[in-house]
DNA sequence: AGCACGCCGACT
DNA sequence: GTCGGCGTGCTC
């Protein structure tokens, strides 16, 4: 018998199968770790294939050397996972099996964890001499617990006392298997009754089919998706659960918990490496049925799935950004299609391209219009903050918003004041008029850059001088730079020299549990303004937030990105969901130096489909996803000149599908990343805008080309979340 | 990735 | 004459 296997290591050069023997005293099979000679090394590797026969010259085939573990790591269906991803992602085989398996189970780092146990021999009649005081202390301390961790025996009596009782046979010594369960308090689980809405969303969801529920903040999806893993379990099946990184709070987890103990297992990055091994283990074993995580717990090794759920399914942290890059997406359609279970994918602002596919059929849509406590959601009022500069307030807030404020401060209330800072990089605007300098060809925002003082588009790479004179009124006032967190809270400070005023971005965050500190001291003031960025957006309930000010809303709306008016739509309704949580209202004031974009008219009056059907209509005329396909192709080297000329010679090649899909290739360019350098790597790109009805073919044709001419490491996006 | 083989420059 | 530079190619 021969087995396929793929080597452990992370190079493009080896990053296929390799045929070996089974040597008949080994019970191989598919999805073991194995040990095999390789050259003149021994490496770990993967059991992908087995088979009968093999067409390989037989007199050069090796044997493997051993089995890792006597079990398959992994699974069969994470093995056709492993084709999808590697096709789908253009994705190296080893670098994607290393998703599946827990970083700690690599080179036999973490193995479980053992503890030992001493405990009393109850049958031995225990005559111990009168010298011996320390064993004596010991048999004593035995006595009133039943038993002990060795290491705390040890450090107490001494380890030769606790040999010599040993010894005796007067305390026996045991291995316990050990879970690091993080350690969550258990709450109460208030199973609430459901309403007719959600009822019927969950009696729809129940086919092998992916459905998009578009639930209004406040509508109860929690609770759908409680029921939902629920039903699973009922028919002896598992779930798995995702949830944006951001929101993985220990709240969260409690939730769960409280509803289903035990069955959970919780996977995300604050855990110690120890902590998510033994988690993993859990899953892997059955002992847990419920997958709770961000992103990489879709990789989670559980079989007979029942139910995949994507939370807050428009979220960017479903793409990973890193290496290996995979849209969660993709894999989570992967493996319910492979378990023919259903795929939830919940919002309240869902992404343009599901919601696309929604309306297309691919997805099923599912509506929760309704607040669960029939509440209405908070007023959002727009400040136009050019009228502001002309009547003589050129400071950062409007009038409007410091009279909310001191209101607010009056009636011993709490405020939120929305940062809405993405990156570093910003874009130029007239401080008179609202204008932005914009791409004359790819109508997306132009980024300034520092390095070079000049003005560049991030998707076809045109560069302009820096406008030193606004070309719409004229005015000088133009500029580029965003307000951040410490200039808000000093002017704060002036306006309000008595009142509690916090910040919470990623500077005031850097230690464990700043984050829930800031947000408990937050809780306890009376009256309060909490400033901050992205990251107050999500989390909990504070029944006395009645304002939330979004300084400069515009922030995001002009990042040189096409979904950045999505993106806007998405945030400024996430950030106004935190006012009027408790039983007074509560009030968004939203400043903006284009008030009359489109995206503000819809998003104050909550307007989704009204949004989704105008941003819609821009995507179509304008040829961006989804409807077309950007392909980026990253070529990153520390010799620039390596980069440089990997990517002409790929352009070259690519250059001539040109002809043959004349009219389906909308854009193609090779140029440098818009940052050119990254952790001392040069970084240059290929850009590509497809139309759909090819965009397949010219994909794999890309992808092929592109394999057969790089030896280093390429890195292909598709439709990517951010330029970088 | 790592390791061998191999073909050209400055050293005892 | 030889030691060693790293370019190229192979690993079942």
């Amino acid at each position: 018998m021969f087995a396929d296997v793929i080597i452990d290591q992370d190079a493009k050069a080896i990053d296929r199968e390799f045929v070996y023997q089974i040597p008949e005293e080994f019970d191989v099979k598919l999805g073991m770790r194995v040990i095999v000679p390789f050259g003149a090394r021994y490496l770990q590797g993967f059991v992908v294939g087995i088979k009968e026969d093999c067409s390989f010259d037989k007199t050069k085939i090796k044997k493997i050397s051993s089995v890792v573990e006597d079990f398959s790591a992994i699974k069969s269906e994470m093995l056709q996972l492993m084709q999808f991803m590697a096709k789908r992602n253009h994705l190296k085989l080893a670098s994607i099996l290393r998703l599946f398996l827990p970083a700690e189970m690599r080179e036999g780092k973490v193995k479980e964890l053992f503890k030992s146990f001493y405990c009393l021999n109850t049958d031995a009649q225990i005559t111990l001499s009168k010298s011996a005081k320390k064993q004596e202390e010991a048999v004593c301390y035995l006595k009133s617990c039943d038993k002990e961790e060795s290491a705390v025996m040890v450090e107490r009596f001494g380890y030769s006392a606790m040999k010599s009782l040993l010894e005796k046979g007067y305390v026996t010594k045991t291995q316990e298997k050990f879970s690091r369960r993080p350690q969550i308090d258990m709450g109460e689980s208030a199973k609430v009754i459901l309403n007719p809405m959600q009822q019927n969303a969950i009696d729809t969801m129940k086919d092998n089919k992916t459905y998009l529920l578009h639930g209004v903040t406040g509508s109860g999806k929690t609770e759908v998706y409680m029921n939902l893993i629920e039903r699973a379990l009922k028919q002896d099946k598992n779930a798995i659960m995702l949830v944006p990184e951001i929101s993985l709070t220990p709240q969260i987890f409690n939730h769960f918990k409280a509803r289903f103990g035990e069955q959970v297992a919780i996977l995300h990055s604050g855990l110690s490496a120890g902590e998510r091994f033994d988690e993993w283990k859990r899953l892997f074993s059955g002992e847990a049925r419920i997958a709770v995580g961000a992103r990489s717990a879709i990789f989670a090794p559980l079989e007979n799935l029942g139910i995949i759920i994507i939370d807050e399914e428009h979220e960017q942290s479903y793409v990973s950004e890193s290496n290996p890059r995979f849209s969660t997406h993709d894999v989570a359609a992967f493996r319910a299609r492979f378990n023919a279970c259903p795929l939830v994918l919940g919002s309240a602002t869902p992404s343009v391209e599901s919601y696309e596919k929604a309306k297309q059929g691919e997805h099923t849509l599912v509506e929760m219009p309704v607040r669960a406590n029939g509440k209405e959601l908070p007023a959002i009022q727009i400040i136009d903050m050019v009228g502001e500069i002309r009547k003589g307030n050129s400071g950062i807030f409007s009038s409007q918003l410091i009279a909310e404020l001191a209101n607010v401060v009056n009636a011993k209330k709490q405020a939120m004041l929305f940062i809405n800072r993405r990156g570093f990089s910003s874009f130029m605007r007239c401080r008179e008029c609202g204008y932005v300098a914009k791409c004359t060809d790819c109508d997306v925002s132009l980024v300034y850059h520092r390095e070079d003082n000049r003005l560049k588009c991030h998707y076809c790479g045109k560069q302009f001088r820096v406008l030193d004179k606004c070309p719409k009124c004229g005015s000088e006032n133009i500029k580029h730079g965003a307000v951040g967190t410490e200039k808000v809270v000093s002017e704060l400070n002036k306006l309000f020299p008595d009142v509690k005023i916090l910040r919470m971005d990623n500077d005031t965050t850097g230690t464990k549990n700043a984050h829930q500190k800031i947000l408990n001291e937050f809780k306890n003031s009376l009256p309060a303004i909490l400033v901050g960025t992205q990251m107050i957006a999500k989390g909990h309930d504070f029944e006395n937030v009645v304002l939330v000010g979004i300084v400069d809303a515009d922030q995001s709306l002009f990042h040189a990105d096409y979904r950045s008016t999505e993106r806007t739509f998405q945030l400024i309704t996430q950030v106004s969901g935190r006012a009027g949580r408790g039983s007074s209202e509560g009030k968004v004031i939203l400043q903006s130096y284009a008030p009359k974009h489109y995206v503000y008219k819809f998003v104050a009056n909550y307007d989704y489909k009204g949004f989704f059907r105008k941003e819609e209509n821009i995507r179509q005329t304008s040829e961006f996803p989804p409807f077309s396909r950007i392909i980026r192709i990253l070529f990153s080297n520390q010799d620039e000149n390596k980069a440089l000329s990997e990517v002409k010679m790929c352009y070259n090649e690519i250059v001539k599908l040109k002809e043959k899909y004349e009219s389906e290739i909308i854009y193609l360019d090779a140029m440098k990343s818009p940052i050119k350098k990254i952790q001392d790597r040069y970084r240059y790109q290929i850009m590509l805008r497809v139309k759909l009805d090819r965009a397949d073919e010219i994909e794999n044709e890309v992808f092929e080309k592109v394999d057969k001419l790089t030896k280093s490491n390429v890195f292909v996006e598709i439709n990517p979340q951010s330029l970088s």
